[in-house]
DNA sequence: ACTCTGACGAACC
DNA sequence: TGGTTCGCCAGAG
């Protein structure tokens, strides 16, 4: 709890597994900062900066909807990188988002780290 | 030192 | 149903 608080964010995102999402909300909330989703989507900005090798491409909102596509280069590498992992796309949206999201909270320890 | 701007989200109109 | 406001807080100008 005495690191940055992209450190933890980084730490969170890099247990998302393969084929599942989460939300940036969901990890502010696991990292006791439940209004601090903002921080969330702008450490992961930060990480593309720093090179960090992050499954970023499994972090959107909470609509399931990849608000973050535009950062990947690519207009659909955000997609492709998430349809390679059989997670479905259509229209920037994830179906069935429901059940492709992992919640930090609930599957990871409360005191990760 | 100050203002503006977000890969968000919830609360309000 | 949908637009606006506000909280969050680290960078950039």
């Amino acid at each position: 709890m005495n690191d940055p608080f992209f450190e933890r964010v980084y730490r969170v995102v890099e247990h998302i597994p393969f084929g599942r999402v989460t939300s940036y909300g969901a990890i502010g909330r696991y990292l006791g900062s439940a209004r601090s989703a903002r921080m969330v989507g702008w450490a992961m900005n930060a990480c593309v900066k720093n090179e960090k090798q992050l499954p970023a491409h499994r972090v959107v909102n909470r609509n399931g909807l990849l608000t973050g596509k535009a950062h990947f280069g690519e207009p659909n590498a955000m997609q492709m990188l998430l349809e390679a992992e059989g997670v479905e796309i259509d229209d920037n949206q994830v179906q069935d988002f429901k059940r492709r999201f992992w919640d930090p909270i609930e599957e990871l320890p409360p005191d990760l780290y």
